[in-house]
DNA sequence: GTTATCTATGATAGCGCAATCATGAACCCC
DNA sequence: GGGGTTCATGATTGCGCTATCATAGATAAC
């Protein structure tokens, strides 16, 4: 038997709407009623029931995440960041997994819907999918993130200028012979893939060069980075230089040329792409394209607060695209060599 | 407007009752009427409401989560596990942060019962605490992971097993000088890092060696292990060998040594502890103390589940000690040295 | 002194659903 | 064929809270 509204009510010797409007704030209460009602409160050890208040108002206040896969190191520092935001300003947060599978990014959408969440942010695996047309118009404000989703905000990384980024440093840095590793589990996921590809080879075209080796992998684990030097190996390609698309398939890609007696970064330099914890520690820390996953989180999170403050359905949309930035370690060789791993080498504000 | 159970209803020709059942399933409804129900409830676009649903339930199908630090990667095969069980059962995950504060921890523990969840796992950051004797006579169930708290559930690792099969596999390769490096943020946090030191301590014993150097560290980061390093190596003691008592603290400690000059694991043996996706890649692959993540998050999610259907407040208490178990890479040496990293080298089931 | 404006509080009703109790129909047994 | 048993369905009510409308007192304005 809890104890509700009405048994504060009678033990502060008030009506049972005075005490809803003492807790929630939403109209003026006396000071002096205000301290009766929450001393009455406090002796009963009542506790507002958030369901019953989120019957009334339609709306519970928990924002929804779905990610494609929490194991993800990816992800961990976005969902701090989101974490952060949203608890400021007086919201729970529901993470679930869409394991990168569309039907279960649907049913995901739709539990959240059934919670009556205020809003939620997406890592969209498609960004196409019936579904999320559904959703808006279902009135549930969202926001897709890493991904670019036109008909509605969204919080994404520019991918192409990653491509960009690492061919140049690459190219810079006096490679000529340059190569690819491109993971991912689907070409659609946000297009993402084929983005940080087109951006590659836009630079490398810019200075009439072009790609010497490629290849597609499967999964972003270290496993499928081993198996990608394997085969890089057995080429005996003349390449010097390989973007590899992911940065735990970059680690995985460096220990097998290691193993194949290929030195990094003397004989081959990889650049990663990410910048999740791991690469900046271990034998040889990962130069890497850095994606603002920090920034991400918090602004996706303020887009989506906005959203559910405001109640205004159809403003203009909110459709930002961050810029990745290069993180110089070791594994492509530096001028300076030598500098000290980082702990946390991303250059995005907040905690 | 939202849809409901009654519009449902009206269209089928039945009651709302009738509705409500065919889709909560607690009674049975004729297959022919069901049908009727799920044509008309699909056709209105019709998805019922978890909010009204828990109230009347008095509580909603949502379980708790909260871990010390959403970013300590030793978390994150941790809350998959838990995701994925909580998940098949019907239930969604709300994952919120204490940030090791015991404040704060009463904070999200409150908002939790606020939202009426059916139950909840937390990483405490006391086990001493009053607030969860508060909550444990509130009749929320929940279960207290990686600590042990003597009144309630818990599922938490054999810290001092843990502390002892490092010194066990340390003196077996035959070192005799032995140090440690103990972080953690609090020392009472579950009294863990204790009962490794001493359980270290107790196996060195037994063989009639003591530890020869030891540090306490503030934080689990790699810049904390690099500090460790440097004091370790200003003191130019003869250890062989250390237990550092979190994979990134020995990561960076393994770092500042061979900054410094010292081979790992020629000069210096490193073990650590955690077992984390981090350990088993770079340059050199760390031999540590694994922590069963995933089991720990599949017994724990166990148990609440059950508390929560079952309804029996007061069973015997279910309490879970899981053994560590050791993980043989590079950092060590080993008897056969070159072994290939694993992707994942936990020895636990599950995906 | 009368009307206008504000503030603090209350009474009622309903958010969407399911527990409870009630009813009627179908079936079965000897 | 009367009493027992099961099954499918319905009517009412209330979960705990707040929106809405209403009221009464206080203050101000002229």
């Amino acid at each position: 038997m809890s104890i509700t509204i009405r048994d504060v009510a009678v033990k502060a010797g008030v009506s049972s709407i005075t005490v809803s409007r003492a807790f929630s704030g939403t109209h003026t209460v006396a000071e002096k009623t205000r301290q009766k009602v929450m001393q009455a409160a406090d002796e009963l050890g009542y506790m507002p029931n958030l369901l019953a208040r989120g019957l009334v108002h339609r709306r519970s206040p928990v924002i929804g995440l779905i990610v494609q896969d929490l194991a993800n190191l990816f992800y961990v520092d976005f969902i701090e960041a989101v974490q952060t935001a949203v608890q400021q300003r007086g919201h729970m947060l529901i993470v679930s997994q869409s394991h990168s599978l569309v039907d279960t990014e649907s049913t995901q959408i739709d539990t959240l819907r059934q919670l009556q969440v205020a809003g939620s942010l997406i890592a969209a695996v498609h960004s196409d999918a019936a579904h999320l047309r559904v959703l808006k118009k279902s009135g549930m404000p969202f926001v897709i993130i890493f991904g670019r989703w036109e008909e509605g905000d969204y919080v994404a990384v520019d991918e192409a200028a990653a491509g960009h980024v690492a061919a140049t440093h690459l190219t810079e840095l006096g490679h000529r012979h340059l190569g690819w590793v491109m993971p991912g589990k689907q070409d659609d996921l946000g297009s993402g893939r084929r983005l940080r590809r087109q951006g590659f080879e836009a630079a490398l075209l810019e200075r009439g060069l072009r790609t010497e080796w490629s290849m597609l992998a499967e999964g972003v684990t270290v496993t499928e980075g081993l198996r990608a030097a394997e085969i890089f190996l057995q080429q005996q390609s003349p390449v010097s230089a390989v973007f590899v698309g992911a940065d735990r398939v970059a680690l995985g890609f460096i220990h097998g040329l290691q193993e194949g007696g290929v030195r990094v970064p003397e004989d081959v330099a990889v650049i990663g792409y990410g910048d999740t914890h791991q690469a900046s520690i271990g034998g040889l820390p990962l130069t890497t394209v850095s994606v603002p996953k920090r920034e991400t989180g918090q602004q996706a999170a303020q887009i989506l607060l906005s959203r559910i403050e405001a109640e205004v359905a159809d403003e203009e949309l909110q459709q930002i695209l961050l810029q990745p930035s290069l993180i110089i370690r070791q594994s492509c060789g530096t001028p300076d060599d030598g500098s000290a791993p980082a702990e946390d080498a991303s250059p995005n504000p907040g905690r």
